[in-house]
Formats: C-alpha cells, structure tokens, sequence
DNA sequence: CCATTTTAGTTTCGTTTGAAACTGTTGCAA
DNA sequence: TTGCAACAGTTTCAAACGAAACTAAAATGG
C-alpha cells in the first residue's frame, strides 16, 4: 500500500467535512519510530551483554563510563550515564555482588562513595567494546558517510530541542478538564 | 568541549601500549543515543497524556490506530502498534473499565473480539491529535526542510537494519563462557 | 467426524521500574 | 554550638513489564 500522505494542512479553502480532522499515522509519527527503533536495539544490545556477560543494559553503562579505569561516586556515574540515581544505586549493588564493582567511602565525604571497577569487570570491559562498536558499526552499514554525519547531527539537535520540550512546564492551556466539544 | 573523536582505529604502526584498547564514549554510543532520546521525547508525552487526559502510551497508540472509527481485533492493533499481545490486551482491559473502548465478539471467529472506540475515545482523539503533532513540530522545528526528510530516511533504514539484526540468531561465538584471566 | 495443532487472547509469576519516603552526612546560619 | 536545609544514596511500595503457562475457539487431517 502507498505511504499515506498526512493531511496536516487539508486545504485552506474548504470550510468543514470530515476530511479535515488532522490524522495521525503511528509509523509516520517520530516519538513512536524513536521509541519503536530505540526499543529494536537495546532489546538485541541486552541479550547479547546477558547471554556473553551475565550483564544488563544499566550495568553496561556503568562498565562503560568506569572502563577507562577511574573512580567516581554513584551521582557522577549517574549523571554519565544519564540513568536516575535509583537505577544506578540498584546496577551497582547487583554489580557487588557479583564482584564487577568495588565500593569504598571517601573519607573528605561520607556520603559519596567511590567506586571502581575490578579486574573481572576490566575484562569485560575489553571484550563488550568491541562487541558493541560491532553492532553499531551493522547498524550503520548501510548508511553512506554523509549520511552518518546526517545522523550524528539530527540526533544531537532533536535531543537538545527534547530536553528543552522535557523541561518546559506543562502548556499553561488545558489541564485535566474533561474533553469538551 | 570538542566532540572527542573516538579511536577506532588508533594507529596502523602502533603495535601494541594501553591506547590501542577501543574505547567507547557512551554520549557518542548510537544505541545510547537512541535511548536517551526516546526516552525524553517518550516521557515527555507521556505526562502530558496522562495530566491531559489519563491515558498512558499504549492507550494512546490504541486510540491512534482505532481514531479513524475503525474496527479491528487485538491482534491487528498488537502489529499496527508494534506491542505484543500482553501489552494490548492490558490496555484493552483499562480502556474498556474507562469506557474508551466496545468489545463486540465477532460471530465468524469467537476468538477475535472486535474492537472499536468510543465517541468518548473519539473526543480524545480529535483533541490528542492535534496535541501530538504540535509536539512532533516543536521537536523538530530547528530542522530543515532537507533535514526532516534525512530524518526520515535514516529511521528507515536504521529500523530495517535493526530488525535484521535482531533477528539474526545470536552470534555463534562466545556464549556465557565466564570471562576468564 | 474426532483428535491434534494452531490461533486469539488472558492470566500468572517473578522481575523491573519510578516516585516518594527514608537514612545518614555535610554545609550553612542563627 | 545546634538546628535546619541540602545532599548522597537506599529502601519501599505500587504499577508495569515480559515470558511462559493457560483457556477457549477454529482449522487441519486421518
């Protein structure tokens, strides 16, 4: 079937008929191919870092930012990894437990603790980035030179206006009203 | 800061020495990316569907598939909204506690339940619509006219690829082999 | 026909999630 | 100082999730 153009500006002319009403395609609409796309890849990302590594995705990404080998507290990695700070309190006890993770209380500041990578989590670390840059690399493969560069602007450039959209209080208009008309 | 360009391929001569490890910044990581953004931009919607009108996202995506006044089975809003079968059947049992949605069972098969919006689901929808294209505009209104249409070749063929990839069989390689020296 | 398999959808169960409450620690200000 | 606000991190609790088991109905085929 043809792509189904969306009719967001119908005609200036007409003045009613059902016709008008915006529509809406799902697949054509960005959140969703965002949301549907981001979904495809963390899904094969996290099957592959638990089959190979016994890891998951928020664990990944503290390996990911500790692998260079320094020390920061749980805010930091937090920040970093742009996970909530339940999250990654929850990533790194389970990281405790199974030894990827040493935690040891500064001693200037009691309340943050620092935390390093152990030698088995460094191993990982070393055999999941090539892993990862693998399948980014099949991700793109087919994507032109210029078009990586397209990607890596118009990613950075829809995230900035997100985060802008994400922090702008809610639309002064309606709000909880019921639906009237 | 400078974009930190990351090292691939470190140096054809070097031959060994701690900086020919790959290294891997998560900010530069495409599924990282994909992730963070989604999120935003999803989370973002999210409240503003449930402050506006006390639906969550598969409810949303339902009534988006079912605005047009169609009729379909569970099953055909699972594909066309691409959530399993759980998920829908889930936010079928809401809607239909909220009167959102009519549930006929259909007299050629008593398996598929046909379902269909109801004109308070209509109402959403004719005023959620417009809503989400609104933001669908403000998040992509720093764009171009040639970059929107890059935009949307390049989520093609990255969704292409990553069904692809997903699913493909896992590697052959390593499997839950610990991670030994 | 009856038995088996497939399909549609729901339920269950254990896990994950996120928001909010909580604990302990530090910094600040009266 | 001591009392209070801010901060780092953890715990709790209820909702949301996914995989797998389950129920019911239709299709298949012997």
């Amino acid at each position: 079937m043809p792509p189904a153009r969306r009719s967001r500006t119908p005609s200036p002319s007409s003045s009613s008929g059902p016709a008008d009403r915006p529509a809406l395609h799902l697949t054509r609409f960005l959140p969703y191919r965002l949301s549907v796309l981001a979904n495809t890849v963390s899904h094969t990302l996290a099957k592959l870092y638990e089959k190979r590594f016994g890891i998951t995705i928020p664990e990944w990404r503290i390996i990911a930012v500790l692998g260079g080998g320094e020390t920061m507290s749980a805010g930091e990695i937090a920040q970093r990894t742009a996970m909530d700070k339940v999250q990654v309190s929850r990533a790194i006890s389970r990281m405790l437990e199974s030894a990827l993770i040493l935690r040891e209380s500064g001693d200037t500041d009691r309340r943050k603790a620092l935390l390093t990578l152990t030698p088995k989590a460094l191993a990982i670390y070393a055999e999941i980035v090539p892993m990862a840059l693998t399948y980014e690399e099949e991700a793109t493969d087919a994507l032109s030179i210029d078009e990586r560069a397209q990607l890596d602007t118009l990613l950075s450039k829809l995230q900035a206006r997100a985060d802008q959209l994400a922090a702008r209080p809610a639309p002064v208009s309606a709000q909880a009203e019921p639906v009237e008309e």
